[in-house]
DNA sequence: ATTAGCACTCGAAAATGTTGAGTGCTAATC
DNA sequence: GATTAGCACTCAACATTTTCGAGTGCTAAT
C-alpha cells in the first residue's frame, strides 16, 4: 500500500507529521532539515513536499506558510509509519493505581478510569459503560417503596446494577414481591441479559402463564425493568481540550463542547468501535460527524472472556500524540477487562 | 437598609443593572435616559452615577466607557429592587413536562432536571442528588457476585439506590447472605440513614453480638456499605456558558470549566445552601471561590416533608436574568420535592 | 538528481490614524 | 440649590498602512 511513496518521501512526511504534532505550527522546508537530521537541502525537501501535497497528504494554509498534514496523512502515519512504543513503566503504574479502586461500584470505577485517561493523556477521556445486553444475569429484586411504586433492581454478574421505578396498577404486598423475584431468579439464572429478554417474551406468550395472575405480573414487571436501558457514558477532562492551540478560536470550541453534550452522536460512533475488537482509531473526517472535524478518537474495547462489554478511549485533536496515547488506551482497556472479570 | 440612597438613585441604579443584564455592555448616561423613560438629562444622571460609583455600586472599565454594576449592586438589586415575577405559564408547563418521567430511576430524573434547568434558563443547570444521610432506610440486600465479591445494595424510601462492591475475607454462601439481610432489614427498618449508622455502631460495640460470627459479619458488611457515600452531582448545559459574551476570552472560560470539573469545591458551596432552606443566591465574589468571579449561583433546596434532601439551581454570569431564573429554580425545586415525596 | 540563488507572496505584528461614545467640569438656567 | 447645556478631553475599538520574515516556486548552476 502506498508503494508509490519512496522511502525518502516517507521519512519526510513522517518528520513533518511529528513536527506538527509537537508544535502545532505549519512546518516549513527549512525547519525539517534543521530539526530532523536529514542530509538534504531545503530546496529538495520543498520538491518532495510539493509532490506530497499533490497526493493529498499535505495542505498549505496559504502560499507562504509551511505545510500541515491532512487526515489522510495521519491515517498513513498511524497505519504504517508509526511504531507504537511500549507503555512506559511509570504510566503503567499510574494507570493501575488510579483504576484499582476497591469498595466502589462499577460506575465509580469507570468514571475514575475516564478521569485517569484524561489526566494521563492530557486530552479528554471517554468510557462507555458495559452494554447491559452483553452481561450475564445475576439477580433481580423488587423493593416496595410505598403505595404502588416498586423499585426494580437488576444486577449482572460483573456488578453492574440497573434500577428502575415502576408504578403498578394496584398494590402488591411484600411477600408477593419476594415470591416473584425468587421465581424469576430461578428461571433466568445464568442467561445473558439479551437471552433474558428473549425468554421473557416466550414466557409471556405461553398460554398457561396467562392464568396465573401473579406470574403474569412478574413477567410484565421484569420486562418493564429491562425496557430501553440506555448505556451510560463518562466523558472527563473536557477542559484539557482548551489547552490545545487549534481550539483557541471560540467558535471551534463551542462546536466541540456541543458535540460532547450531544452524547447520542458520540455513542453512535463508539458503537461502531464495539464491533471491531481492540484498538480503533478515527481521524477527523473519518467519523463523518461534522463537529468532529479536527478531532481524533482512539478507542479500545474491554471485555470479559470473549464477550465485548464496552469501549473506552481518548478524544484529542487530530494532531495528537498517537505514539504515546495508543499504548495508554490499550493497556487501560486490558486492565479494565481484568478488573471486571469475575475472580 | 441603604436608606442613604434616594428614590431617584435607586431608579437609576436599577435601570443601569437591567440595561447591563440585557446588553452586557457598559452603560452610559445617555443610554439610560433614552432607553428608560427617565425625564432627566444625561448630565444629571452622570452626577448620580458618580455618586453610585463612590459608594461602590458601579465601576468603570476605563474613563471613557460607561459603568457596569459591581457585585454589591447586584446584591442590592436582588435584595431590594427586583420584584420576582411569577413563573410564566409556558415555563411551568415545560418544567413539568420534562421532569415528570416515569419508569426512570431517581438519577435519571435528576439528570434530566439539570438538563431542563440549563435549557430553559440558557445557563448551566446543576442538581445535587439527595444526601444519603437524610434519607430513610428502606432495604438492604447482598448479592453474591462470584468468589469473595459481594454487591451490597442499599435502597432508601424515595428510591435512591447506592451500590458497593465489597470483598470479603472468605466465601459466604447465598443462604447466609439472605439471613443477614433479613436480620438487618428487620433491625434498621424506618430509621434514617444517619440513624442507621449510629445504630450499627452501637450494635458492634455490644458485647453479646461479638459471639455470633455471622451477625458480626453482617454488621461489618453493612457498615462498609455505608462508608463514605459521596453525593452525586449533575451539571448540564455547560456549553451555554460559551454563549455569554463575558466569557469570550479563552482564559476566563478555562477557569470556569476547570471549576466545573472541580466538583468538590462546588459541592462545598452547595452544601452551604443546604443549610438555609429555600432560595439562595451567591453573587460573584460572595462565594469566596476565585474561579467563580463573574459567576452567580441561584439555588433552592428540595425536600420531602421537613427533611432537606438536596440542592438544585442555575449557574450563570453575575449579569444573569435574575427575575426570570429565580422563579424557575423555585418552581423546579418544589416540583422535584413533590416527585420524591412517597405517594 | 540536487542545490544555491532569487524574486515573490502573504500573514502577523507593529505603527499610525480616525472615530465616537462617554466623561468631568463649569457656567448658565429653572 | 438642583438641573442642564456646553465643551474640552479621554480612550478603546476599529481601520489603514507599514514593516518584517518565514516560506514558496522557479531557474540555473553543480
Amino acid at each position: 500500500m502506498h508503494d508509490n511513496l519512496t522511502e525518502r518521501s516517507k521519512r519526510i512526511l513522517e518528520a513533518i507529521i511529528e513536527d506538527y504534532i509537537a508544535t502545532a505550527e505549519p512546518v516549513g522546508s527549512r525547519t525539517i532539515t534543521r530539526r530532523h537530521g536529514l542530509s538534504l537541502s531545503p530546496a529538495t525537501v520543498r520538491n518532495v513536499m510539493a509532490d506530497l501535497e499533490e497526493m493529498g497528504f499535505l495542505s498549505s494554509p496559504h502560499t507562504s506558510a509551511g505545510r500541515i498534514p491532512t487526515d489522510k496523512a495521519y491515517r498513513f502515519y498511524v497505519d504504517g509509519l508509526l511504531e507504537v512504543r511500549k507503555i512506559a513503566r511509570d504510566e503503567r503504574e499510574e494507570i493501575r493505581k488510579r483504576c484499582i479502586l476497591t469498595g466502589k461500584d462499577i460506575g465509580d470505577v469507570l468514571k475514575e478510569t475516564s478521569r485517569m485517561l484524561s489526566s494521563i493523556s492530557h486530552y479528554t477521556g471517554i468510557v462507555v459503560a458495559p452494554r447491559f445486553a452483553a452481561n450475564i444475569f445475576r439477580h433481580l429484586e423488587f423493593v416496595k417503596l410505598g403505595g404502588k411504586r416498586i423499585l426494580a433492581i437488576l444486577v449482572s454478574q460483573n456488578g453492574t446494577v440497573q434500577n428502575k421505578i415502576i408504578k403498578t396498577d394496584d398494590e402488591l404486598d411484600a411477600a408477593d414481591l419476594v415470591r416473584m423475584s425468587n421465581y424469576l431468579n430461578e428461571m433466568l439464572n445464568g442467561l445473558t441479559i439479551a437471552q433474558v429478554k428473549q425468554r421473557l417474551m416466550e414466557e409471556m406468550r405461553d398460554e398457561k402463564n396467562k392464568y396465573d395472575a401473579l406470574l403474569a405480573r412478574a413477567l410484565k414487571l421484569s420486562q418493564d425493568t429491562l425496557a430501553d436501558t440506555d448505556s451510560e457514558m463518562f466523558i472527563e477532562g473536557q477542559s484539557n481540550i482548551l489547552e490545545q492551540p487549534e481550539f483557541a478560536d471560540v467558535t471551534r470550541m463551542k462546536e466541540i463542547f456541543r458535540a460532547f453534550e450531544e452524547k447520542n452522536q458520540l455513542l453512535g460512533l463508539l458503537d461502531r468501535c464495539l464491533e471491531a475488537r481492540g484498538i480503533n482509531i478515527f481521524i477527523g473526517s473519518e467519523s463523518h460527524l461534522s463537529q468532529m472535524a479536527g478531532v481524533s478518537l482512539i478507542t479500545s474495547t474491554y471485555m470479559t472472556g470473549k464477550n465485548t462489554l464496552g469501549v473506552l478511549g481518548v478524544i484529542g485533536p487530530t494532531r495528537m500524540g498517537y505514539s504515546k496515547v495508543i499504548p495508554i488506551v490499550d493497556y487501560t482497556a486490558k486492565l479494565v477487562s481484568r478488573l471486571l472479570e469475575v475472580e
